[in-house]
DNA sequence: CACCTATATACAACTAGACAAATCTTATCC
DNA sequence: GGATAAGATTTGTCTAGTTGTATATAGGTG
């Protein structure tokens, strides 16, 4: 509370602003200029403030664009059945996703053991981004056999939702049989799908799932932002 | 006057250009190498002369660009009506002020007892300094009820001044019926504002404007410069 | 000795300005 | 109305200069 620097003080002055409300959750930021005349100090003063107030998660930025304030981060619950949008719901945020790309092509080695299927099979490629409240939180890619759901892509297409699309193709339930955690850096693609900065930390999850009897039906990656999200098992 | 030493030699060689008016009120000092090459002394050595001078009140720095000549100080009266812009006018100074930020919030417990308004009430929150002869000499922020002055922030944007703001909104007249007077140390902040160091004193005034019939109005504290600025109170 | 004056060096904090890259806004054209 | 192009905004990066602070050294003085 003492002897601060500038940057100090105008950060904890910024943070009094979100955490009181005065500065609502996910909007806009002054622009650093504005910032400046109104702390009456240069920019790269109001940019370390805000480095500051990113690297605490607070708020992030986009060139060319702004500075925004962060939504709350997120726990995300796992177990035996992840449904994305029925997790958030319960989190209290509002679920969304964006799809990012949706197409057939040759299962990979690992792809093909693990929904175990022959070498070379088709699979439908599923990828894009999940939101909690209009904020990235994770990047998913999964694969199915196309040859036992032919006509996944388009339900897929339509519904905008995988449990859904599964329930069309016959599939009523499915369960998580195995989940692999680890951490790794963002690539800077990752990164800028999910608003944060390339090495920042992600949490990638590998994962499988059966129906009731054992058959894989989904195999999939999800990188979660580590920023954002908290994985909590319960078993 | 014989046996100084060399920073006071300096310090009043400095002093005397300035009383002289060849270093003219407001402008920059050469820097803290160039007047060591000057006067072949080491930087300390100057910064020791300039020390001095700032305890007088004379110069001010600001670190990254430089040393200046402070305006002369300000004598700032208080009574029933205190108009900031006739103030000054009256003791033969040029009024100016510079809006740090103007926004709406909820008001503090403090506030709303004061305004006589509900808890969580909105009100619009005023934020600037105030300059006589463009010289910061006071950091104010005031706050008014959203609900009755629903257009206020506009007019206070585009007039630049409380009292016409108030004027459009139909108040006519408000007196000040009460004033706290205490003496705090500056903040980091406010000592940039202030052009005045971290823990230099200051004058905090908390203060309620009335209409005629005795309703708040406004409800703020101006905090003035102790080396700019003498309140005068006189009825 | 303790204290002030002065030098020397190094680094931290901040300002100043310029330019690049991404984005948003606006006018224009078909 | 929608696509395109030009211009203005806004964040990201870089270089250079200025004041603030800390440490170490040495000489002079009461």
């Amino acid at each position: 509370m003492k002897n601060q620097t500038l940057w100090q003080g105008i950060a904890s002055d910024l943070e009094n602003e979100i955490v009181a409300g005065s500065l609502a959750r996910g909007s806009r930021l002054p622009t650093e200029s504005m910032l400046s005349q109104r702390y009456g100090v240069n920019r790269h003063t109001i940019r370390k403030a805000l480095s500051h107030l990113a690297e605490k998660s607070l708020i992030w930025s986009k060139r060319g664009s702004g500075v925004f304030v962060m939504q709350k981060p997120t726990v995300y619950s796992m177990g035996e059945r992840v449904r994305f949008s029925q997790n958030l719901l319960d989190a209290g945020r509002t679920p969304s996703r964006q799809k990012l790309s949706l197409s057939q092509r040759l299962a990979t080695h690992e792809e093909a053991s693990s929904l175990q299927i022959k070498k070379n099979s088709k699979v439908h490629h599923y990828e894009g981004i999940s939101f909690a409240d209009d904020e990235p939180i994770a990047l998913f890619h999964s694969v199915f056999c196309s040859k036992r759901f032919p006509a996944l892509a388009e339900y897929i297409e339509d519904l905008q939702s995988v449990t859904q699309a599964l329930k069309k193709c016959g599939v009523n339930d499915y369960i998580r049989t195995s989940t692999y955690v680890s951490a790794v850096a963002a690539s800077s693609l990752q990164a800028n799908h999910l608003r944060i900065k390339p090495n920042d930390p992600l949490l990638c999850t590998t994962s499988l799932n059966t129906d009731q009897s054992g058959i894989p039906i989904e195999f999939g990656r999800t990188y979660f932002s580590g920023k954002h999200v908290t994985l909590s098992y319960e078993s």
